[in-house]
DNA sequence: TGAAAAACGTAGAACGATACACGTAGAACA
DNA sequence: TGTTCTACGTGTATCGTTCTACGTTTTTCA
């Protein structure tokens, strides 16, 4: 109702008011407001008590026609995987002692979706934009990336121009989880990887995987099955993995959450973990720590990701243009689930 | 750089674009765009297509000056607790065939953070907020009811005049799970609750537990321990409780992982579960279902409470004035953390 | 002391969409 | 044929902020 907006909006102090109150000018206010240059101590002391004074704050909305909304887009798969909360710490602490602000939105793994999301988050004005486990083409990022500050968090694009890349490094992360088996005794290693729409981290994984199997003289057993995120599939992948012909001794998870499923199957059909089949997982999520999971994992430092995402877009909507890509080294955390 | 900005924003086609391409004027396509009154079906298919021809999408920006922003704030404690998504995944589907879109921000269960997301969000002009497990007090809540329309879940204000409540019933829900222990044999039962801002959630969970431990007769024996959600002061808590002078026979925790924390921490002290001691959390999710967790849980409908808080958000911009507040009973969901 | 440069302040035109107040064509009715 | 409705379409002021272009004051330096 125009009558509900209008009430609900009234009460709202604008920059006029302050201007007044301060006795400048609307202009001298916005200055202080951008940290814009042409402004003296005094005078920004002045506007600042004034703004306190009235509980003044910018609306966005406006900000957005002619400036900067001060706020930035993150795009994550889904809410179910823990691992997203460690990136997502890190972008706050990024954020701390600025005044952007972070809105979240999700493209639950669907490329459809993630369009539609990223769009919204250019309709409204987002000053750059964060996508986390993308699985976007090139030519897609490179759209997104015209109109808007573009950096992925878990999209392996080396050669990308246009927007910058955060990432861990997959295929060694898989490399540790295969030569850590190997070291603990395991021989028949099988990769459960994701179905559905490719991805650059999972054909990293998978390539780490091919690799550390070759490197340890088991190039002939290599052996990667996929399921998607749904449980059912998940549960049916693990059992047909587990009552083949070919029998793993260990399965290389590529997320700790599937792995815990795999963990379950094997034990509903009578498997011991660690000692009949070794699981590794990754992301070393908050959920591998309990006793009862205990589950070796790869960790790919998500805070730190976070961070190093949310400095690269804010550095690029201060106008840097030259291309950066930032890896971090995986680190292996053992745990039971292949210790034996 | 305001040349980059110019580069980035150009290209963009705006309502009176598409109103010279469809020879109409442009307060006919904006009416078009707001399903307003006063449009023939044939200008409106010729706007719509002209719409479609140049891709033209409107921006949220501007037209937040006078209007909606079509927009809807959702602000989540945190990121960690998977019980989210199912809330999430309602949301969504009540979105499904409109053209509102969801911005998330997070709280960090903390009342300080939640004002400041809250805030940004009313700055950023989001058409209504829906604010799950705040810890704001009733007038804070007013205040932002006064400014947009609000519906809280996880909040219980039975008697809140000026905003919408969605909630499970936790009084019942701990209620459930003390009845489900005691059935099961344990007698010596505690709670282990959240320690922090006070959350009416938690008071209402308190409360089943002891009326259910009074309703049994062993009103003697209410214990309630609480840890706040950092994981060393969940192990020392946990380790206060299972080595005190009082040991519990079985631990109602107020969620999931706290529960699952509660299961490592007996495990490293010979503790068997459920043998010597049961364990019951709240919210069922989906770590509760793995085998080697396998925990006896609450279900609390999340999906259908993010439904209804969006279907009461969306009524409230379109004008209701009248509260609604809407619970939903829980389900206990046994599992073998209880069945000795 | 004077000229040039630096440091500030100001007015007012954008930005894109909305919604109000009007204007008008056509239908319905007598 | 004239009158009254109804169902539309149109022009434009307006929202709150940014930012350009310009004007004024202060500082610097030869």
């Amino acid at each position: 109702m125009a009558r509900g907006d209008e009430g609900r909006r009234s009460g709202r102090v604008t920059i006029r008011e302050v201007a007044e109150d301060a006795g400048v000018s609307v202009a001298a206010v916005s200055k202080v407001l951008r940290d814009a240059y042409g402004v003296s101590d005094a005078l920004r002391a002045k506007v600042r008590a004034s703004m306190d004074k009235l509980g003044y704050r910018p609306l966005a909305s406006a900000r957005g026609m002619r400036g900067q909304t001060y706020t930035l887009g993150l795009v994550l798969p889904d809410l179910r995987n823990p691992f997203f909360a460690d990136i997502m710490t890190g972008v706050n602490n990024a954020l701390e002692r600025t005044q952007y602000q972070v809105m979240m939105g999700i493209s639950s793994s669907s490329s459809k979706l993630e369009t539609g999301v990223v769009e919204s988050m250019i309709d409204r004005q987002m000053d750059g934009i964060i996508l986390i486990g993308s699985t976007e083409s090139r030519e897609s990022l490179n759209t997104i990336a015209e109109k808007k500050p573009l950096v992925t968090i878990g999209h392996h694009d080396p050669s990308a121009e246009d927007f910058d890349t955060v990432n861990n490094n997959d295929q060694q992360g898989a490399l540790l989880a295969v030569r850590h088996m190997v070291a603990a005794g395991y021989s028949k290693i099988a990769m459960l990887s994701l179905q559905g729409e490719p991805s650059s981290i999972l054909a990293e994984r998978e390539m780490g995987y091919r690799r550390g199997m070759i490197e340890a003289g088991l190039g002939g057993t290599i052996n990667i099955a996929s399921a998607t995120q749904v449980m059912r599939d998940v549960q049916f992948a693990a059992r047909r993995l587990l009552q083949g012909p070919r029998r793993p001794d260990a399965i290389f998870c590529w997320t700790d959450f599937i792995a815990l499923e795999v963990i379950s199957v094997a034990t509903e059909l009578g498997l011991r973990v660690p000692e009949d089949v070794g699981i590794v997982g990754y992301d070393n999520t908050m959920y591998c720590d309990f006793a009862q999971n205990s589950l070796t994992s790869i960790d790919q430092s998500g805070e730190l990701l976070g961070l190093q995402a949310t400095r690269l877009v804010i550095e690029r909507i201060n106008g840097r243009t030259a291309v950066e890509h930032f890896v971090v080294p995986p680190r292996l955390v053992a745990r039971r689930s292949t210790s034996r």
